[in-house]
DNA sequence: TGAAAATTTGCAACGACTCCAAGTTTTCAT
DNA sequence: ATGAAAACTTGGAGTCGTTGCAAATTTTCA
């Protein structure tokens, strides 16, 4: 069988309760809503929310999850020819221009967004994620580069990369949670990207250009 | 007078509760130390250590307070015709170069940044801490060249030295929790600033060069 | 010296989180 | 189908960080 009953009770039940939990954070804040309530609304008791995620941090962010490696994917299916910076410089122009969720372009994540900021214990998270993302990179980098484990650029290569990622996704979150129109947003963006562009080296665009197969 | 009976013996209390405290932590581990026993080892009650310190991570990184300015005194004080990447590259150099436990250069370190690498909480206090000390910078800058409001190049720029900083720092941190002698981390750390200044554009180098007084 | 101001303390309570010992439900071989 | 095994859920008790409050205690200063 594909999924027997359990295997689907399962799935339901963590996403209800993530669902009710992410509707009460946005409602009425990170802090302000206990885990007790999220376990009342969702018809489960405490322990069983504690079943399915570890801390009260991770019922929020529990959707982000295939986030961890976007860079690490982005630079992977990078085409011949092209760097990891600029891969990433691309993928990011072409969610932005898309105006795409995956990148918080929408109007409904103004008041995700909003939550993340007003709770110190999500921005951590949030942080903690970013640095996930990056040591995948990372670790793609020394993979495709055959450095040596001793060599520092990867990881500072990784850490310039990261950074505009991070930068992209913070200056978006930052203007959405304004009340700014996801289509105004975009446009404002892409001209931080061709600022963002402008201020990295050349040493950093061309790391990493994937050979010829 | 200069200074009341009251006011030397809460500073005197303030100082040994902290030092009773990072004592246990650095002997167990953040974790494993309970606010009550820091309490009864510095001999006062609970709520005491609260009024001097708002949370249990406050307790660890009280020392580290005169840092959120690090970077916007660096570039306040930089020499005419520097630049305010070139100024903080050079006083990293300055402080790695003599070995200076300011950036973590002290074998007695080594326990201390283990505390922080093994508590997740005290990351995340280190992350804000790095960020309040970039948020500083980007503000300096933004004086500095009086860039308008909605300019985010200061932004960008407060971003890319924050990054140089935290790269340093955390890269001497990882050496020196490895069991490494300062001396040699400081002669390894000081090609580290080699190959960082080389991947920088000079876009970013010649940011914000001081004008003639 | 004595009342006002600041500090310390004990106590109760809340919320996140863990551990454990029952239940309950689902599975699967028979 | 069916009954034991495996998996999931639950209640309860307990730890720890943190807060609020009111009762001491200490320090200040007129």
């Amino acid at each position: 069988m594909a999924e027997g009953l359990r295997e689907r009770k399962k799935r339901q039940t963590r996403q209800y309760i993530s669902d009710v939990a992410t509707g009460l954070f946005v409602e009425r804040g990170f802090d302000a809503v206990t885990v007790a309530e999220i376990a009342e609304a969702a018809n489960v008791s405490v322990n069983t929310v504690y079943n399915y995620f570890p801390t009260k941090e991770d019922l929020f962010f529990d959707r982000s999850a295939g986030m961890v490696d976007r860079l690490a994917r982005w630079v992977r299916g990078r085409p011949e020819g092209e760097s990891a910076a600029a891969a990433v410089l691309r993928e990011l122009r072409e969610e932005v221009e898309a105006v795409s969720p995956r990148v918080g372009l929408l109007s409904g994540y103004a008041a995700f967004m909003k939550v993340i900021e007003e709770a110190p214990a999500l921005r951590s998270r949030l942080w903690a994620l970013a640095q996930e993302v990056q040591a995948n990179l990372e670790e793609v980098l020394r993979e495709e580069t055959g450095a040596p484990a001793d060599d520092e650029l990867p990881h500072l290569m990784a850490g310039q990369i990261g950074w505009i990622h991070g930068t992209v996704i913070a200056v978006i979150g930052r203007e959405m949670v304004k009340g700014r129109e996801p289509r105004e947003v975009s446009r404002e963006v892409l001209t931080l990207l061709d600022d963002i562009e402008d201020l990295l080296s050349e040493r950093v665009l061309n790391y990493a250009v994937r050979e010829a197969a």
